[in-house]
DNA sequence: TCCCTGGGTTGAAATGTTTCAATTGCTGGT
DNA sequence: ACCAGCAATTGAAACATTTCAACCCAGGGA
């Protein structure tokens, strides 16, 4: 009845290792030859390189049998132009990049799409970069960026300190930060508004009769953490409570499902009544939690309630599903792409802008009113 | 009690534009100054450009007052170098280049971090490209990567001709395809028996009695959607049944989980007694036909048994918690980005190889036998 | 016949690096 | 006093393109 289909271990059947097409005649590689270039092309169609220049950049000012001749030497030859060669004299290149904190958290990459959707209409390409909440490997990736010449630069900063993004943006690259507010309008920047986020979860938490939350929250040097956990403490007061009664909070070092996971095992066991309600930074680190939750055969929400943040695409169907704070995704991605075209183009009379939406609470299963509520 | 703090419409807060910090004394950008170069560099340290250059790649030969003056120089006028002209004069590139099918499908980017560890020990930066299943985008980013000069590519085609990839390979580009065999070992690849994960899926429903299977299969030019549909077949055919009785398949234009919505739509219009099981391409399009069967308030598994593929993070706690074939991804990256160090290297001994990792069943709460199990 | 016009093409400069042969300036040995 | 040997630095070529002033040539007007 069970399936025992499975391998012990997903291990890689004998590799079959065949004789390399690389060998045959017709192959370019590992023979020195020299890559092509349009001194080539132009020998071969009889011409100057200038002409070929123009076939590539400017095809309506050479004449029709020319350019056919020069199309003809570069689809036989197989000439591909080189980029870096282009742009060092062009001076600027067609790629932004994106550094995100973490593409395998899908609150990223479904912004994206918003992004992509609209840089594309620029003919330009986007470059995604995940710094894994690193400001080491974040830094190596903007100088990479920086030194690519790329006209733009969108992100999402790893750390708290964003004077080497000021510093990026005087040196004439275009910044934008994303979903983060831009330090006094220092830059451009494009947000939800992350305190009211916070509060709405918070509100909706001690609305529902709870009065012992945990919050699993990220480091404190992550703008989002600081200003969610700011909303969330703001509603505890509003609500006449004390904080430090009734939050109890724990920093995970990664804000994914493992730190989700291991979060819990943390605030469990601290001392004190545990809490009744749990809020999430993140839906990852939500999902993290309610795995852990699971394990321990607690139920949600009679036993816990939970609230995530992002909504991402699965929250609606986790077990039980996931009540979450909404963000406008696609439109931050588009707002973000639109901002960075704008602060690159580098218009003297162009002003800082910061655009700020607003989260929405999306109320589902998994939270509910505590058990036996404890009095305020 | 009902939380009513939504916003009717997320709509941005009335941008507050700023004076720009760009009009101020030390900024660079807009006033037509020349981007900063060596020449600089070294007038202002009073040495020679080549001595820069020197201090830039091999500090250890130039004598240490003039390190030390010419590291002041570089810092004092904010100077970063030009990567295209170094590369121009190099010829290769430090980034690699990964197209992928959908950013969007957590597989996806749950395979990237096996590859960008093996990578970044290499000092190799990643570049992540999404085509979003159209083969004009993938063409374009393949187009641009190599005229970046990539050393090397790894790919999950979008559509079935790889003809391109092994003329791309032909010019000089690593190419490895990812998730999807090499077609006769012209190029390298990682890839999942995924003959054998249909097989698997297939294996599970029949035993638990099903007879009627719908099949949520993407276009048959993803070779992965042809192989699980034969693994598939396959079961059906060695239980000694009838393909075409058992298993209604449905393609699927998009394979995300708004494609899985409306895919489960047409799977019930159709004629004939609706299926007792369903099998998906892949977790996102499961997720949509869960959200679709929890509209129509099927049970699932009771009127409906769901079997996902990929099994991604979220699967094990969705409602109900989804069977799935589960693909070793982190492997499966790490074996690709070694496989296309390799390839890039371009030694002529070097031979193809296609290393083919077996998936495995892993059972949840989302399937379990028919209510009412129709006779074979 | 001569000059002008203008489309088409050319040749060379310019882009910012790296590399390497040549040069400089020392030190120490004879 | 001379030279060998060595470390440090220099200058120029090379990389593959774009751009632009100059050039060529055919045709048309005077």
């Amino acid at each position: 009845m069970t399936e025992t289909d499975k391998t012990a271990e997903a291990s890689p059947s004998r590799p079959r290792p065949r004789r390399s097409a690389k060998l045959d005649a017709e192959d370019t590689r590992a023979q020195g030859r020299r890559r092509l270039s349009m001194v080539d092309v132009a020998a071969h169609a009889g011409v100057s390189v200038g002409t070929v220049s123009n076939v590539l950049n400017r095809p309506e000012i050479v004449a029709r049998p020319t350019l056919l001749r020069v199309k003809a030497a570069i689809e036989t030859l197989g000439f591909v132009p080189s980029a870096p060669a282009r742009q060092l004299r062009a001076g600027a290149s067609r790629s932004v990049g994106v550094v995100v904190r973490d593409i395998g958290n899908p609150f990223f990459t479904e912004v994206l799409p918003g992004i992509e959707s609209r840089l594309s209409e620029e003919q330009l390409l986007l470059v995604v970069c995940s710094s894994n909440d690193s400001p080491e490997k974040e830094a190596h990736y903007l100088q990479t960026l920086e030194q690519h010449r790329v006209p733009g630069i969108l992100i999402t900063p790893a750390g708290d300190d964003i004077g080497h993004l000021v510093d990026l943006h005087r040196r004439g690259v275009g910044v934008v930060l994303l979903d983060r507010p831009g330090a006094d309008s220092q830059l451009c920047a494009v947000a939800v508004d992350n305190v009211r986020g916070g509060e709405l979860a918070g509100n909706h938490l001690l609305s529902l009769g709870h009065r012992r939350i945990g919050f699993l929250n990220g480091p404190p040097a992550i703008r989002q953490c600081r200003d969610r956990r700011e909303g969330l403490l703001r509603a505890v007061r509003n609500a006449g409570l004390a904080p430090d009664e009734v939050v109890t909070e724990v920093t995970l070092p990664v804000l994914n499902a493992a730190g989700g996971e291991a979060g819990l095992d943390e605030l469990l066991a601290m001392a004190g009544p545990p809490p009744t309600a749990l809020f999430c930074m993140n839906d990852m680190v939500a999902l993290g939690a309610l795995r852990n939750l699971e394990q321990r055969g607690m139920a949600v929400p009679g036993e816990m309630a939970v609230v995530g943040y992002d909504d991402v695409e699965f929250a609606a169907l986790l077990s039980p599903s996931l009540t979450s704070i909404r963000q406008p995704k696609q439109q931050l991605g588009r707002a973000a792409a639109e901002l960075l075209l704008t602060d690159a183009r580098g218009d003297a009379g162009h002003w800082h802008q910061e655009i700020v939406f607003q989260p929405e609470l999306v109320v589902r299963a998994s939270s509910s009113a505590p058990a036996r509520p404890s009095a305020g």
